[in-house]
Order: structure tokens, then sequence, then C-alpha cells
DNA sequence: CTGTTAGCGCATTCAC
DNA sequence: GTGAATGCGCTAACAG
């Protein structure tokens, strides 16, 4: 049974409930004697305590929120992963909830996240059209912050990469390696991300002296079925030598497109995609990627919220921009080192 | 202020507190009338419950716990996906707990769920060698459903895929493609997932009437580093034609340890992975991948954990199975459907 | 159909 | 240092 509770350990004691909660606290106002016994005598009769009782009176949920697009992508998933680890260390629990990218639903999430459920959220927010966010409303209420996805119209600490810079590392690469026509693959355009993305690419290929030719930048579909055949079309009608992929899902229409094609990558096409995939490589030798650090914002986040639920001292409405990373992959098959075990 | 409670509700509509209660639970035993009275004002005031006096006097959390040996896993965060989905339908709240395959972790995890804080469980254990486990504890205090890896030495319900039958089915199609030597990579061998793979690998290698030769069977380690050097012996020493990776981390050792010697995919050697990567298709239109229907898993561990919570009929100590896919791509560029949009 | 009473388990006043 | 009382916000049990 898990009906042991304080009243019980307190009787078996023969100490009052007041002292008990006191000694699991580890107050300063308790004798070490005492504390030793409580703890003991708590251990023996597997007393856990009550966590609702606990937030009711002492409005902490030892929660956090965790709010993403979805989990089962490489991104994510790899953030979450640094968040749980970080929240475990301070004996946080984490809630996990996915929008799919629909702002009604994201809204509804926190709308229910201000019941004092949890006591901060983490969120990388849909990408919908930016419609009706009640994000003002949480503020004042319980810390939040944003990775990746952040929201533009409010001021609140944010945490993204440089994804402008990376796009345009990504472009001068290509120009490097000598390719003359690069195309570029959006995907969310009206994200910050995906903005800023197409302005490294615009800005790389204006410092290369590169004629930006809209015709080389294409929007691409939800569904991969149609994507490849976008690519298909792309390649055959413009002829490019680059392909830029600006997210992970990119590649593979990127791949199997020159594949039915009969393109030779590297060799008749280069391409770069943005992808957190930790077997990118696989694809082709030749496939350079930037990934994100994903795991780390992940860490920076929740360490960032944790330092607020710890009333220390944190710089307000900072923006923290982390470096993405070119991988390049050698074809003589020393593929450049992927990122230590993130656990280690 | 989020200092709306039931209590000023009920002093603004000059009714009891218990009436809005049932009201707000849309209790059977309050006049359409006053319900909508109670809708209409909570809208108004913003009323946001308090789950956790809400949980304290009910006993229900209306949160599940999801535990898993890795996040950033592309089964598990696939899975995830699907718990989620099913948990949202039934608005409830989902906490993820990742133990890093650390049995000890996965014990404190279940042992601070046994608080109340949630109303069920659903978990893949860690591969620690089965030590100290208290699962025992849990089954008469909550809902303990297994899925992937399962709990051997327990009675309870538990999903999982048919391990023998596709690693049985992935050694025949190697056969079926004129491979006469297969070899096989370990990966965690202790697991009834493990076993069951390396079962249905040696039986089809007798039901082929191929000897079963065990310098073609390796173990692998954790690291990165070293799996495509152990490949590359493997391939050096025995020369097989054929290569079963039994877990998706070892699928891209195997396209580096053959690349690195100059052995061609599939010509020279042909492999089968496990892998749930949707774009494992990437490494090589010839990788045939094992995929486990992570999503469907997830919805259906959910499924049947609700249908407890709801008591609803269950068959108890069930064991379903669900079936993996061996997914062929074909090197003219037409590759097997990958599976329909998940969340559509 | 609605109101009254009581108490879930804990942490925080105050006393002493 | 410790104990006795009080109430966090809500809902179940019992009235009526």
């Amino acid at each position: 049974m898990d009906k042991v509770n304080i009243k019980k350990l307190a009787a078996e004691l023969n100490l009052s409930a007041a002292t008990v909660s006191r000694a699991l606290r580890d107050s300063h106002e308790i004798g070490a004697a005492t504390k030793a016994r409580v703890m003991e005598m708590a251990r023996k009769m597997n007393y856990v305590p009550n966590p609702s009782a606990s937030n009711l009176r002492s409005h902490k949920s030892k929660t956090i929120a965790v709010i993403v697009p979805e989990i089962a992508n490489s991104f994510f998933s790899q953030a979450i992963n640094g968040i749980e680890e970080i929240a475990r260390a301070h004996n946080y629990h984490v809630l996990i909830y996915q929008t799919h990218e629909n702002v009604e639903l994201e809204n509804a999430f926190i709308r229910s996240l201000l019941s004092g459920r949890v006591d901060g959220i983490l969120i990388s927010i849909a990408s919908g059209l930016n419609g009706e966010r009640n994000f003002k409303d949480v503020l004042p209420v319980l810390p939040l912050i944003f990775f990746d996805r952040v929201y533009e119209d409010i001021e609140a600490i944010k945490i993204t990469t440089n994804d402008y810079q990376s796009s345009y590392t990504a472009t001068k690469h290509l120009v490097e390696n000598g390719c003359k026509k690069i195309a570029y693959l959006k995907g969310i355009d009206h994200t910050p991300a995906g903005k800023n993305r197409i302005a490294g690419y615009i800005d790389a290929l204006r410092d290369s002296d590169i004629l930006f030719d809209d015709r080389l930048m294409i929007a691409t579909g939800d569904e991969q079925q149609e994507n490849p055949d976008l690519v298909k079309n792309l390649l055959l009608s413009q002829k490019p030598d680059g392909l830029i992929a600006s997210i992970e899902d990119l590649a593979l229409p990127c791949y199997y497109a020159c594949r039915d094609l009969g393109l030779k990558i590297p060799e008749d096409v280069k391409i770069i995609s943005f992808s957190n995939l930790k077997t990118a490589g696989i694809l082709n030798p030749s496939l350079t990627t930037i990934t994100q650090p994903a795991f780390e914002m992940g860490r920076t986040a929740a360490g960032i919220l944790f330092k607020i639920l710890n009333r220390k001292e944190v710089e307000p409405n900072q923006t923290l921009v982390l470096d993405s990373e070119l991988v390049v992959r050698e074809s003589t098959g020393s593929l450049t080192q992927p990122s230590p075990k993130e656990r280690a």
C-alpha cells in the first residue's frame, strides 16, 4: 500500500507531523539527530511524499513543460534529451506536448499550463501563421523561454542558432568548391530561421559576385511525395550545380531527384542540407550538412529556466545564439568527427 | 492574477462551491441552465482549475508517465509521438523520463511515480542486466504496460514486435538474393528482442541449409568509433556477402567499412539493417531495412492504458505482437512506399 | 437538483 | 528545537 503519509511517519516516531515535514525538507530548525531518525524511518516505511498535496501548499510543482512541433524530429528529440537531463539533475519532471504546427493546439496547451501544473515552460513555437498568440499572458505568471523556433513579437528569453551565418557559410562553401549556380530549397519560410537562412544564402551569393536568380529558389511542400519531383523539375530547368536543402526533410528528395536523373553527387551536383540526423553522412559521403546544436540548446534553455526558478541572476530578454556546425564529409572515408557522445 | 478559484466563482454566481464544481465537471445531477451559467462565468472570469487540489481530492492526476532508454532515438521518439497523441485525445498529460539504459535510474523514476503523480506508466525498459527491478511493487498500485523492451520475469501487459520473424525474413531475403555467407552484427544481445533476432537469423540459415558459423556473428560496441573497424575486420577475415545489422546504429558502420575496403553495396555485400529512420533509404538505394511500427506501438500501448484507466475490459497479461516491415529499396529509384504520414 | 460538511496530505504560521 | 492549529483548492459523502 502507498498509504504511508507524514502523519503515520510522525506517529511511528512519536513526533508531530510538522517536525517530520521539516526534517524531510532538511529545515535548519531541526536537530541533526532527529533528521537522521526521520530519514531512516521514511526509508524504512517506504514513504513517498504526495506531490499534489505538496504543490497545493507550496505552489511548486517540480515540473516543467516542453512544447515542440514534433517529437519525432531529430532536432527536437535531441533538444528534449538535453532538457530532460538538466531537469533530472534538478529533480524536476518534464511534461511533453507536441503541437503539430497547430497554433490553436499550442494555445490550448499553454492555457492549460497556467494552472500551477508546471513551474516553467520551454517552447519551440508552431509555425502556423502568427495568429492569436497568448504568450503575453504567460510571462507574468510563469517563466517562458523560447528555443529555436522563437516568437518575434515579444520580449523574452530566446535561444536560437546562427541560421544566417550557417546558411551564408554553406553557400560560400559551395562557391569555393566551384559551384556557379546554387539553388535553394525553402522549407517553412515565414519563421525567423527560415528568413535568416534565405538571407544568408542571398548575401553569400552577393558577396561572391553571383547574381541572385529567384528561379533557383523554390518552395517545397509538406509531403515527401511531391518534393522529389519539384527538385527534379528544378534540376532539369535550371541545371544548378549546387543545392542547399534548408531543412532536413529535403535532403532525401534531393538525393532521389539526382539519382532519378542520373546526376552524380557531388560530381554533377553538390548538396548541403540542414540536418540533425546523426547518420546524415550516410546519405552520401559527399553530403555536407549543417547541424544545429540541439542537445546543447536543450541544456542551455533548461539551464536558464532553472536559474530563474532558483532566483539566480538572469539577464532578462536576452537572445542567445548558438553556433551551428558545418560538417563536411570527405569521400576518402574519414568523416569529420561527429559531436562527442552527448551524455558523456 | 490567477487567483480565481471555485469559491470566488461560486460567490459571484450565488451558488455553492460544490455545485460549481459539479457543473464544471459536467455532472449529470446539475441542470442544464445552471451548467451554462457556470461555464459562462468561468470563461468570463478566466477560471483555471487547480490540478493539485483536484488530484489531492480525486486521486486522479490526468497524467501518465513514459519511461524509455533514450528520447533521441528514432524508434522511441516515434513511439512517444504516438503516445502523446492518444494522451492528448484523452486530455491527459505526458511525463517523459529517459533511463540511458541505467537500471538504477529507472528504479528511481518508478519509485518517484508511486506517489500519485501519474495514473499509469508506459515503459520500455533499460537494457542493464536485470538486477533489482521493482516492477512487482508497481502493478498493485498503478497500471504498468511494457512496450518494445519488455520485462520477461513478470506477468503484465506487453507489446512487442515480431523480432524473430523479421530477422528470419531478413536472412531469407539475403539468401534468396544469392548470399551464401551472411554475417550478423549483434547489438544488445541479452534482451528478448536481441535473443529473438539472433534466433530468427540462425533458424533461417538452418532452413536454408546453410551451416551456422559463429565467426560470422560478432558483438559490437557502444561507440561509433570502434564499430567500423570491427566490421572491417569481419569483412576482411570472413569475407561475407551479406550483413545483418541488428540495430539501427550499426548501419552506418557497415556502410563505412564497405566503403573503406572498396566493397560495393549491394554488388559485393548486401546489407539489411533494423532501422526506424525514415530517411534510412538514403544510405544506399540498395539498403533494405526492417522497420518497427513505433508510432503504432505507442498508440496501441497508450490505447490499452486508457482502456484500463476508463475501466473497460482489457485482457490481462496479454502480449501483443505487432509486425515489423521489411522495406526493400530498389536501385531503380522507386523506393517502396514509406508508411503514410503518421499523424493523418 | 443544490447546499453543508468534511478532509485529501502537506507546509506554514504561531506558540512554547 | 518542537508541537498545535490552520488552510491551500477542490470534491466526495451525505443531506435535503
